[in-house]
DNA sequence: AAACGTTTCAAACATATGTTTGCAAGGCAT
DNA sequence: ATGCCTTGCAAACATATGTTTGAAACGTTT
């Protein structure tokens, strides 16, 4: 089998990318493959549709990271630790990183998709997302919650979504905000930088 | 002129439902000009285009919200009170609900399609309102800026963004949200119930 | 009632899109 | 080399979309 001339690793890397910067609806299939390189009929047949050219873009980026996850929780677990909330989140975020190459651009372009799909896209991919990896999210989630026992359980699932909130919408438009910043402020920031800012934000904030 | 059998409003009341379920690019004008019972050439007709469609949605939606808060804000600083970050955002909040009949659905709505304006459309949303509104919601920042002295500007900048983005993303999501938290907490909330736990984050962010 | 501007309507238009098709090219076993 | 399966390709297909058109219907003014 396998040509392998990287096709298939060719559309997804240009397909995230474009989707990433215009939306799912508003990125032709065409526009994909053109700046690929490849030809319009490679989508269909290596992915069958749209629809699962999409799901597989999720699949590439949530399968190492759950993965990554779940082992970091394994080991919290086998060394006893008690869970502390900024060290939860700050191992959340290092393994977020470290499942994409250690790119922060990557992993803002990760967290604008997943905004993508939580906005547009009702449908399908919110599904295939939760049936796919949902428990592992929910096992941090428990995590978080023996980390912050003063907060009830209600509480805290509203707080954690309010912080995913701040954290996909930061992320997703990370690059005018940066901009804003720069005009406003005459200070650059990194994407590292946001996500450093982020993280009190989102302890305080769960912390109330 | 105006034969008023309000096919203007008709139009605008169905776009921004369609639109807030979909997203634009999804939304075709057929599905809208049909569920609105007018023709279809009578979106380009009285709107333009549209683009002119969408823009005179927010336009709809921010003039009566950016006139109420421009009042309120300077009625506040008539009566010479002292800025209290929670009594602000509570502020905006009644603001942002009285401007649209006091619907916390609607104020949803409204949140749901500025989430959308701020991930899809890049271009010619984002300037529209930013030109359109940008002063006010300026204006509030320095109130804001009054309020928490304690916490530098560049850092308050990023944190009422993020707060911003909690907002955007738990109105955008609500629906899904709050079935979730029915089948994991058997508790049934309100939007307004949501906003309630939102206001309490947000300070919490923002002080950190 | 006649003339005028405004609004509505069905139909057509041009185009962009996802998908399918039929065949050629390439690699790998027998 | 022959046969076979996988991959690549240009073209066509079917359809959905935003927009335009020309005439009919309506209300107002003269």
């Amino acid at each position: 089998m396998a040509a392998q001339s990287g096709t298939v690793e060719r559309i997804l890397d240009t397909a995230e990318v474009l989707f990433a910067e215009k939306g799912f609806a508003e990125t032709s299939l065409r526009a994909i493959t053109s700046k690929a390189g490849v030809n319009l009929a490679a989508v269909n047949y290596h992915f069958g549709s749209k629809e699962a050219l999409i799901q597989a873009i999720f699949e590439r980026f949530l399968a190492p990271f759950c993965a990554e996850l779940g082992a970091s929780m394994a080991q919290l677990a086998a060394d006893g630790e008690t869970p502390d909330l900024e060290r939860l989140l700050r191992m959340m975020s290092r393994t977020a990183l470290g499942a994409h190459g250690s790119s922060p651009e990557r992993l803002a372009l990760f967290f604008r998709l997943s905004g993508l799909a939580y906005t547009q896209a009702q449908g399908h991919l919110r599904r295939f997302i939760r049936e796919q990896y949902g428990d592992v999210f929910n096992r941090f989630l428990t995590l978080l919650a023996k980390a912050v026992p003063d907060v009830p359980p209600l509480e805290l699932f509203w707080r954690v979504h309010f912080g995913l909130g701040a954290t996909v919408f930061a992320m997703s438009s990370m690059d005018s905000l940066r901009a804003l910043c720069k005009s406003d402020f005459d200070t650059e920031l990194s994407a590292a930088d946001v996500t450093q800012r982020l993280l009190p934000f989102i302890v305080g904030g769960i912390r109330a």
